[in-house]
RNA sequence: GCGUCCGUAGCUCAGCUGGAUAGAGCACGGGACUUCUAAUCCUGAGGCCGCAGGUUCGACUCCUGCCGGACGCGCCA
């Protein structure tokens, strides 16, 4: 438990007596928070919980937290309660407080913030979920590092976690793979292919597959019939393209735990118990769609169709689950895909392109009616990443094959850097990524200045292994500038909470970058003044203390920057 | 036409699910290097939080309507 949660069980105990003398209602301050104050001068805790009771009690705030004040300052770790403001309560603690946090971080050690366990079934992360038509490209990065940190970030929170990715084997697009490697197959036959024609993929990357064919089946299925070959060579195809893929995933160290096909769901009927469950509910029906808005298509013919009732869910309009021609729409077997998964999650968190931003709402709804609410879907968009070049445009043309694939991307800047810096921004802002401006080795550079101060405290530990340093050390000769830094690490274990349940692992980039330049901050203090040096050689005592300081702030940025995905650098050169 | 997202300092962005005087970095002005790696740090200036209403003790945050930008739209995947 850390010392916000701590001391909302004190306040809870303040709050209760004032229910016991009838000051206030019970129940009234459920959503009394402690958090750490907006400016570090006003102290180290701040409660609004008098501004939330004064209604109930129908008292002043501030004489409320008055009262409430008085009886938080006789507890033995507050060292002042003040009210400020329209009635917030500020806390000083006592400096013991902080000392032991010291202590507390160092003994945990990776486990520092770490949540209790949750019961129950696994939160479910899908994310990536590229179609296996070739490999990953650029523009896959960001989702793929996003709902990877965030799975990491909900199983550090306490959660079991399931990483999915949903391969989509089943539709139009893994067709024209298999046509495509087909043609890749003749040719590894001998025959002159010529160029690739309009509507087939082009890339290189299938001539390898198209090999494997004719080494496995020979001539067989060069002149058969399509019927002949396509569920054979699609089926290879796809299992060639998951294996580029998953290798792909893995130079950015990630590793799904399962993948669903959606062609195994078709196959054992999902869609089609999915449609049952919600036609006996009356939530499918079969009717005619409205004209789509604005202008018209002019192929455009109302047409009968199996429709889910989204817009009962607060859809537009009510959504198609099978074409005219009978096959299933990507959204019917979805529907059915999410149905599934949530029998076995708790909760349902989808990373998606900002481009399937549409959608959301109709499968949001589908898995409300799905699972009767008991299940909720977070379908969480990621915007698209702007390339740069020295502060240049790049330019990328699918038609010209010269987009840039994951794994260039990787090889030039390396894994930990693209982890990061796919965390910089809020997951549904646009994001802007200089290939020369990520690895350079300056304050701008967050992913360098965080990795600075990681490699200072390993400096300063390299530098004082040789000292016969005193244990325990003594804490208490830590100043307030000291125990600033560690107030700001004491926050890791909140910040992990209220990422994970906003599901915005960003926020821990910006939790290192502050804790980074804090450490900077103590640093620097040694160069204006050697006084201030982590390392006194003639006050072992001292140094024991500040390199105590040292380990924690270490230890948190590791732990950190772990649940990002992120090796703590040792040392920079 | 409709939907989703975005709009906060000159620029790039945070803002902790409604709290105090809205914060960082860059750039700009002033300062600190025979270093525990100064690859850093200190300091100053810089804001109708897109606009207008509403909800409330209190709004950058929630609601409504506009304005501007990005993305999307149909039996696509």
């Amino acid at each position: 438990m850390d010392i916000f949660q701590r001391f909302e069980a004190v306040l809870a105990d303040a709050i209760a007596e004032l229910v016991a003398d009838g000051t206030v209602t019970a129940g009234a301050g459920a959503t009394a928070v402690v958090e750490p104050p907006r400016d570090a001068t006003h102290g180290d805790l701040a409660t609004n919980v008098a501004l939330v009771l004064a209604k109930a009690a129908k008292a002043n705030p501030r004489e409320l937290a008055t009262r409430i004040a008085m009886r938080l300052a006789c507890h033995e770790l507050v060292e002042a309660a003040e009210v400020a403001g329209p009635g917030f309560i500020n806390l000083r603690l006592v400096p013991a407080v902080w000392q032991a946090e010291i202590a507390a971080i160092r003994a945990t050690g990776a486990d520092y913030g770490r949540g209790e366990t949750v019961p129950g079934l696994p939160v479910n992360v899908e994310f990536v979920s590229a179609n296996p038509t070739g490999p990953m490209h650029v523009g896959h990065c960001r989702g793929a590092v996003v709902g990877d940190a965030l799975a990491s970030l909900l199983a550090f929170a306490g959660n079991s976690v399931v990483r999915e990715y949903y391969m989509n084997d089943a539709g139009a697009q893994v067709d024209v793979l298999a046509r495509s490697v087909h043609l890749r197959y003749r040719a590894a036959l001998g025959e002159d292919i010529g160029a690739i024609p309009e509507g087939l993929y082009p890339g290189d990357y299938l001539v390898p597959v198209g090999q494997a064919l004719a080494a496995e089946f020979g001539d067989r299925y060069r002149a058969a019939p399509e019927s002949e070959w396509l569920v054979p060579f699609r089926d290879r195809a796809v299992a060639a393209m998951m294996d580029m893929i998953r290798g792909d995933l893995a130079l950015l160290g990630i590793r799904h735990d399962l993948f669903s096909s959606e062609a195994a769901l078709q196959a054992a009927g999902a869609p089609a118990a999915a449609e049952a469950r919600l036609r006996a509910e009356g939530l499918i029906y079969d009717g005619v769609l409205p004209p789509p808005k604005g202008e018209l298509p002019d192929d455009w013919e109302p047409l009968e169709l199996p429709l889910f009732r989204s817009t009962r869910f607060g859809d537009d309009i009510d959504r198609p689950i099978r074409k005219s021609n009978g096959q299933w729409t990507y959204f019917g077997t979805d529907m059915a895909y999410h149905a599934e998964k949530a029998s076995r999650s708790s909760a349902l968190v989808n990373i998606w392109g900002a481009d399937h931003a549409g959608t959301v709402k109709r499968i949001e709804a589908a898995v409300e009616a799905l699972t009767h609410g008991a299940v909720r879907l977070d379908v969480r968009l990621v915007q698209m990443v702007r390339l740069f070049r020295n502060g240049e445009p790049f330019k990328m043309s699918k038609r010209a094959g010269n987009f840039v694939t994951l794994a260039d991307v990787v090889r030039e800047v390396g894994r930990d850097v693209v982890r990061f810096m796919m965390l910089t921004k809020r997951s549904e802002a646009m994001l802007d990524f200089d290939f020369a401006g990520v690895v350079e080795q300056s304050r701008e550079n967050p992913v360098f200045y965080v990795h600075y101060a990681h490699a200072r405290i390993r400096s300063v530990q390299r530098r004082a292994a040789g000292l016969a340093l005193p244990v325990p050390a003594p804490l208490d000769r830590l100043d307030e500038a000291e125990l600033g830094v560690v107030k700001l690490a004491a926050q890791w274990p909140r910040v992990v909470r209220q990422a994970a349940a906003a599901r915005e692992p960003h926020r821990i980039a910006f939790f290192l970058a502050d804790l980074a330049a804090a450490f900077h901050t103590l640093w620097n203090r040694g160069n204006d003044d050697a006084a201030f040096r982590l390392v006194q050689e003639d006050d072992l005592p001292l140094t024991a203390a500040r390199l105590a300081l040292a380990d924690a702030v270490g230890s948190v940025i590791r732990t950190a920057l772990g649940v990002m995905g992120v090796v703590a650098a040792e040392e920079l050169r």
